[in-house]
DNA sequence: GAGCCGTGGGAGATCGATCTCCCACACTCT
DNA sequence: AGAGTGTGGGAGATCGATCTCCCACGGCTC
């Protein structure tokens, strides 16, 4: 009823422990073919699996990548999380999704665990660009860290984001382009370094008076807050860029309640491109990131040398996906 | 540079390595609570973390639970990974998710990286009730597996699920009360036991000619399908029941589109009672699952002896939540 | 045919923690 | 005072894999 081991399999097979790993562990020296056969007849006919302790021990790998989100609520971070997944496999790894609901103290937690023998690289989306840091910095001394889609004060360690500067740009471009010039910005936790450089650079754009709409958190209940605020003000408005697409999705459905017509009154624009925009009615326009491109950065960045690890921001080229929450004859 | 192993904190702290252990490890045996002082100083001082593999290596065991969940693009499985990840480490463990992508062949894949030692228990919210069953008998052979939510043919191992019948009976006892007899189904993923429960309890309740609109998966594309195909039919229909909340949200604002007033010309209900359902005007009912119950038997099942995970399914109570969606006059 | 070299198998050390003994010491009881 | 008992510390074995040697063997060269 106990797994077999490799003694075991060796056993069977009539060889040596030593053959028996080169074979199955797949060590770049040759085994005589026949051996080898019958090694691998042997493993499968005991149904043999390594043992994955043992190993990590002994090679002082794991094979495993962790990465630590701020909430699988949101489904944007489940699309990041599935980017990289995707990558992770694609190089034989596996990847760890931790959750840190939200809560630095959690993340800080989860961080632990992860580092203590559990995977031979982090990422970490940091729940807050202020607070977080220390907890990454601390992580960053014991084995690869990078931090993905959002930075985090004092982390001591690489980046690898979105331009959140162009995005907005991007938007307010293609708003203003639409003839929109009384745009609205509805931004949600600044405490993020994404919700942060979202604000600043709609503000750097508009100037300080522009208006905003604060919000603590990126989430549709936000969205919906924001939403009863904005119609109140309907009259001075006639565009909202959202800094989640969870808020614009919120949002557009309070709008509509108030019987505010988007994009004819109020135009409105998510940011994520996750597939919640596909929704309602109209479809939202998005920003979209290149997920894929910033996962392999991110891993090549992990699995490389910790001097290119410094504290720095690498910032990857966002995306409009147009759509008809604000050009009406846009196709989805 | 390399980490401080338990060695050097005995060196630091004066001690063997039996009694540094003994104090880190917290073995319930008596140790000079001066000497334990000066471990714990010397554990602190050194930045000492326990190896995480050597300790699974000699003990057998790993401290976490894997659970393995069909997508987590689908909210509600995000849902259901949050009330087991709070029980889990509520009693001092870990929780690792995996997603399955909706592939059996991938599910197989994840349920296997996991067995190999890196987990203690596995919970697994099978993809298929045809196709999942092989993959989970070949885990629970080598260690403690349950199913969450769904179960498979033979799977060899108990199932924690919802009372899926009694939800439908609830939710079309629900409608008839309010006057609503022309009721039909809109069912996904009939390869999953959920999907086909649900179907089967409709077909029991309403008869083999009641209508349905069955779709291939749990996603708000499908939901949107359904929500063409009902708007066409829109005479004949008076209610209709989803069979996921994904489902229920694509349908209702498809609906709206095609001008059905909700509920007034057609009630809608969804199933899960996730985030979701409060994001459309109206919100839409729903049932919500026991998960903070259902995943405290499942861990229990778990660590429990292998005696009590004989194939099996126990089905715990749905609670019916109303909404605008089926009774204008509900409160949110 | 003796020495060399290359190839491939195996014995034993090793990773870092915990567990199983055994032993020293102090204390009690007769 | 000597034996018995209990308490707590330490040396060494152990978990299961991989890695580092070393060695045997066969083929080659001169």
């Amino acid at each position: 009823m106990t797994a077999p081991r490799l003694l075991d399999v060796a056993a069977a097979a009539g060889v040596s422990r030593a053959t028996a790993s080169r074979v199955l562990a797949g060590t770049p020296r040759n085994v005589d073919p026949d051996l080898a056969r019958r090694v691998e007849e042997a493993a499968r006919r005991l149904g043999y699996r390594t043992n994955h302790s043992a190993r990590a021990l002994r090679t002082g790998t794991t094979g495993t990548v962790g990465v630590v989100v701020p909430s699988l609520a949101n489904p944007y971070f489940v699309q990041l999380a599935d980017a990289l997944a995707q990558r992770v496999r694609a190089a034989g790894g596996q990847l760890v999704v931790s959750d840190a609901a939200n809560s630095t103290a959690i993340e800080a937690e989860q961080i632990e665990t992860l580092l203590s023998g559990r995977v031979d690289g982090l990422l970490v989306v940091p729940v807050s660009a202020a607070a977080s840091g220390a907890a990454v910095r601390a992580a960053a001394g014991r084995a690869p860290v990078v931090l993905f889609d959002r930075w985090a004060h004092g982390s001591g360690t690489v980046a690898v984001t979105l331009d959140n500067a162009a995005a907005v740009r991007l938007l307010l471009d293609h708003l203003e382009g639409l003839g929109r010039h009384r745009i609205a910005l509805v931004a949600a936790d600044q405490a993020s370094s994404s919700g942060a450089e979202r604000l600043a650079a709609f503000t750097a754009a508009r100037g300080a008076g522009a208006a905003t709409v604060l919000l603590p958190s990126f989430t549709t209940d936000a969205g919906r807050t924001a939403g009863r605020r904005i119609a109140e003000r309907r009259a001075e408005v006639d565009a909202v860029v959202c800094g989640a697409d969870v808020l614009a999705v919120g949002l557009v459905s309070t709008l509509q309640r108030s019987a505010v017509s988007v994009p004819g009154e109020i135009a409105v624009t998510g940011f994520d491109d996750t597939e919640l925009l596909e929704l309602l009615d109209p479809p939202i326009t998005s920003i979209r990131h290149p997920l894929a491109d910033m996962a392999e950065r991110a891993l090549a960045l992990l699995q490389g040398p910790a001097a290119d690890r410094a504290e720095e921001v690498e910032r990857f080229a966002p995306q409009l996906v147009v759509r008809a929450s604000t050009d009406a004859d846009a196709h989805a």
